[in-house]
DNA sequence: TACGTGACTTTGG
DNA sequence: CCCAAAGCCACGT
């Protein structure tokens, strides 16, 4: 059958593959691009059981701050923001104003 | 078909 | 500033 039916998983998938390093994007904000801003909670769900070879490090919560379920907590999670080139302030947040990436710009 | 779950978000104290 | 509770949608069983 054709593939015109990616869904929401797909589609969440392809967009944080598409995230460039050294930028972060928030669970709602993808959730939104992928026609259901309220779903935040569904993009965390499929990185806990999607493509583990996506960049899963780089979606951060709308407030800067890091997931917890991220594989070694917070820290892990930092660590490999950080090897992205991504600095974060004294409260573990990253500086959304710098890093947040968005497609109309 | 229905219920439960969750790497979130928002509001209130 | 910190803590707590409710709402929300898609996916698996």
């Amino acid at each position: 059958m054709d593939a015109a039916d990616p869904g929401f998983r797909e589609r969440v998938e392809a967009l944080v593959a598409q995230i460039p390093r050294g930028r972060v994007m928030t669970y709602g904000q993808i959730a939104a691009l992928c026609g259901s801003p309220r779903a935040a909670r569904i993009v965390g769900g499929i990185a806990h059981f999607g493509n583990p070879e996506l960049p899963w490090q780089r979606v951060v919560k709308k407030n800067g701050a890091l997931a917890e379920g991220y594989p070694g907590g917070i820290p892990g999670h930092q660590a490999a923001l950080e090897a992205d080139g991504v600095s974060f302030d004294s409260s573990g947040r990253v500086n959304m104003r710098e890093r947040l990436w968005h497609l109309d710009h």
